[in-house]
RNA sequence: GGGCUGUUAGCUCAGUGGCAGAGCAUCGGACUUUUAAUCCGAGGGCCGCAGGUUCGAUUCCUGCACAGCCCA
C-alpha cells in the first residue's frame, strides 16, 4: 500500500519537477484556482459520435479531468483524460500547438496530473473519437504515481482505506456508488410523489431503542451524561404519528455495536418510514411498487443477476408465513410439536444449537434465522412473526400470539422489516417491561423501557403501518455487489499502521 | 470471538534456506495518428512487524498487526 508520509522514487522526483516547474517555467499548477469548461467527455462523445475517421468537427469544446495515459511520440502525443463522465483521447500535435506550449506539455505534464483541455473534436485514422488539442492548462500536479493502467487497483484493502484511489482508477466502482445516489433519490421522489414528507431526527439519543441491537455509547461533557447513537430511529418517527403527521419518513444513519462483516457495516444507511391509517398489507403493495419501480429505473427490467441468482421482481411478491417456511424449507412442522424440548431436540438433529430460544416461538424464529433465509433468494415477505420477537408489531386479529409483520427477503438476506404498529399503551409497556426481564437476564439487545414513548402512546396514536429497509443491502444486489464495503463509500477498517493509529487512547487530549 | 488464506518495487504479481525477480509505472534517449504504442539505456526493496531455529531466514517456527473469505 502507499501509506501516508511514505517518500518513495517517484514521489521525490515529482517534487522536483515540481520545483523546477515553478522556477524554470514560472508556473504553479497550484495557484489556479478555476477552469471554465464547457463540455463533458460523454457529451462530446455524443454530440460527435457521427465524424468519421480523419474527419474534424468545426466546434472548438472544452473540457478537464485527469491525465489516465500519456503517449509521447516524437511530436505527436496522446493522452486519455478521465472526467466524471468517462475517457476521451486528446491529441497533441507540435504543428498545432506550437514549439513552446508542446515543450510544456511534453516536459511537464504527467499521468495523474489534472489538465483543462480546449480542442477540436475529430475521429483518428484507428477510429477513436478524441480531441484535436489547441490549447490546455495544468490545473493541478500528482505528486503520486497513478495504480498500474493495465490491472489497475485490485487490493481490496487499499480499495477501501483509499477509495479516492478506486474511484480515480475503477469505473465499476465509481459506477455502484452512483446507482446508490440515484436509488435514494428515486426513493425520495416516488415517497414525496405519494405525499410522504421527509423529517429528521434525533442520531443521539438518551436511550437507544427501535431495534434489538447493542448501541455506541458517547458522551456529553456539559450535560455530563452519556447519549448514544441511535440504533434505529422508530420511536421518534411513530410519536410523529401522534403528533398529527401522517406520512413521514427518514433516510438515514443508524448504528449498531455490533461485528463487521460482508453484510454488517457498524454504520449503515436506512429507510424508514410510517404511514398512519396504513396497515402492513398496504405496506406490502406500497413497497412492491416502490421497490419494483426502482429496479426497473436502475436497471432497465424487473430480472437481476445476483451473485450467480437470477432474482425476478415482478409484483407481486411471493408471501409465506414463517411456519409454512419453515415446513417447506427445514422440514420442521411447528404444528406437530409441543414443547421447548422437542424443537431443540429436532433442532439439534438438523445440525442447529438453539441458545437464546427460551420459548417455542423464540425458537421458531431463531430455526427460521438459521435454517431458511437463505433459501429465499426471490423476494419474499415472510409474515407471521411471533409476538415475543415483535415487541414494537400489532398483534394480529385472530391470532394473538403472531404479529401483523412481515420482512422482506431477496437474494437470502433481509432487506426489510415491516409491521402495522402496536398503539396499545397498555400492551406497549407490558412487552417493554417483558424485555426489560430479558435485559435483566443479560440480554443485551432486549430492549429499554421508553416512558416517553408510551406516554406518547397514552394520548393515542392512529392505526398506523412502518417500515425499514437497508438502503445498502439493496443497492448490494442492485449493482451485484456481495460485500456492503462495496457500497459504503468509506466502510469502517481498523486504523492503518503508521497513519491513525495515534487514534487510540488520547482521547483525553482531545477533549 | 474461532478457522483458513494472504501481506515481496508506486501498481499487478512470480519466487527461493545462500547476491531480490517480471510486466506496467518512473527516469534518460529516438520517434508527427497512437490504443497495454514501439525501440535503446537506467534507477527503484525494512520481502507487514517482533522474536526464535540456523553458519546463513524474504523463505522454516512462534507471536503480533492489518486484510479477505468462511463460521458464530
Amino acid at each position: 500500500m502507499n501509506k501516508l508520509g511514505e517518500i518513495d522514487e517517484i514521489y521525490r522526483q515529482r517534487l522536483v519537477k515540481l520545483e523546477r516547474l515553478k522556477k524554470e517555467a514560472g508556473y504553479d499548477p497550484f495557484k489556479v484556482d478555476r477552469y471554465v469548461k464547457a463540455n463533458s467527455s460523454q457529451e462530446i462523445k455524443d454530440r460527435f459520435g457521427y465524424l468519421k475517421e480523419d474527419e474534424v468537427a468545426e466546434e472548438e469544446v472544452s473540457l478537464a479531468g485527469r491525465i489516465m495515459r500519456l503517449r509521447f511520440h516524437g511530436k505527436a502525443s496522446f493522452a486519455h483524460i478521465r472526467d466524471e463522465t468517462g475517457d476521451i483521447q486528446l491529441y497533441f500535435q507540435y504543428d498545432k500547438l506550437g514549439e513552446e506550449k508542446y515543450g510544456f506539455f511534453k516536459t511537464w505534464v504527467d499521468t495523474g496530473d489534472i489538465l483543462g483541455v480546449k480542442g477540436f473534436p475529430f475521429r483518428t485514422k484507428r477510429g477513436e473519437l478524441s480531441i484535436w488539442v489547441t490549447d490546455f492548462s495544468l490545473l493541478s500536479k500528482a505528486l503520486r504515481a497513478l495504480p498500474e493502467k493495465w490491472h489497475g487497483l485490485k487490493d481490496v484493502e487499499t480499495r477501501h482505506r483509499q477509495r479516492y484511489l478506486d474511484l480515480m482508477v475503477n469505473l465499476d466502482s465509481r459506477r455502484k456508488f452512483v446507482i446508490r445516489s440515484k436509488v435514494i433519490k428515486l426513493f425520495r421522489e416516488l415517497l414525496d410523489a405519494r405525499g410522504f414528507m421527509e423529517v429528521e431526527t434525533p442520531i443521539l439519543q438518551p436511550i437507544a431503542t427501535g431495534a434489538a441491537a447493542k448501541p455506541f455509547i458517547t458522551y456529553h461533557n456539559a450535560l455530563d451524561m452519556n447519549l448514544y447513537l441511535r440504533i434505529a430511529p422508530e420511536l421518534y418517527l411513530k410519536r410523529l404519528l401522534v403528533g398529527g403527521f401522517e406520512k413521514v419518513y427518514e433516510i438515514g444513519r443508524n448504528f449498531r455495536n455490533e461485528g463487521i462483516s460482508t453484510q454488517h457495516n457498524p454504520e449503515f444507511t436506512s429507510l424508514e418510514l410510517y404511514w398512519a391509517y396504513a396497515n402492513y398489507e398496504d405496506m406490502i403493495k406500497l413497497f412492491e411498487d416502490i421497490l419494483s419501480k426502482i429496479v426497473r429505473e436502475i436497471t432497465g427490467g424487473l430480472k437481476l443477476e445476483y451473485n450467480g441468482m437470477e432474482i425476478d421482481f415482478t409484483p407481486p411478491w411471493r408471501r409465506i408465513t414463517m411456519k409454512e417456511a419453515i415446513k417447506l424449507y427445514a422440514g420442521i412442522d411447528f404444528d406437530n410439536i409441543g414443547n421447548l424440548e422437542e424443537v431443540k431436540a429436532i433442532a439439534k438433529s438438523k445440525g442447529v444449537e438453539l441458545e437464546k430460544a427460551d420459548s417455542l416461538p423464540a425458537a421458531m424464529f431463531e430455526l427460521f434465522e438459521e435454517l431458511v433465509e437463505e433459501k429465499l433468494v426471490q423476494p419474499t415477505f415472510v409474515i407471521g412473526y411471533p409476538v415475543e420477537v415483535s415487541p414494537l408489531a400489532k398483534r394480529n386479529a385472530g391470532n394473538p400470539g403472531l404479529t401483523d409483520r412481515f420482512e422482506l427477503f431477496i437474494a437470502g438476506f433481509e432487506v426489510a422489516n415491516a409491521f402495522s404498529e402496536l398503539n396499545d399503551p397498555i400492551d406497549q409497556r407490558r412487552r417493554f417491561e417483558e424485555q426489560a426481564k430479558r435485559r435483566e437476564r443479560g440480554d443485551e439487545e432486549a430492549h429499554p423501557m421508553d416512558e416517553d414513548f408510551v406516554r406518547a402512546l397514552e394520548y393515542g396514536m392512529p392505526p398506523a403501518a412502518g417500515i425499514g429497509i437497508g438502503i445498502d443491502r439493496f443497492v448490494m444486489i442492485l449493482t451485484g455487489s456481495t460485500s456492503i464495503r462495496e457500497v459504503i463509500l468509506f466502510p469502517h477498517l481498523r486504523p492503518e499502521r503508521g497513519i491513525d493509529e495515534d487514534g487510540e487512547g488520547d482521547t483525553e487530549e482531545r477533549t
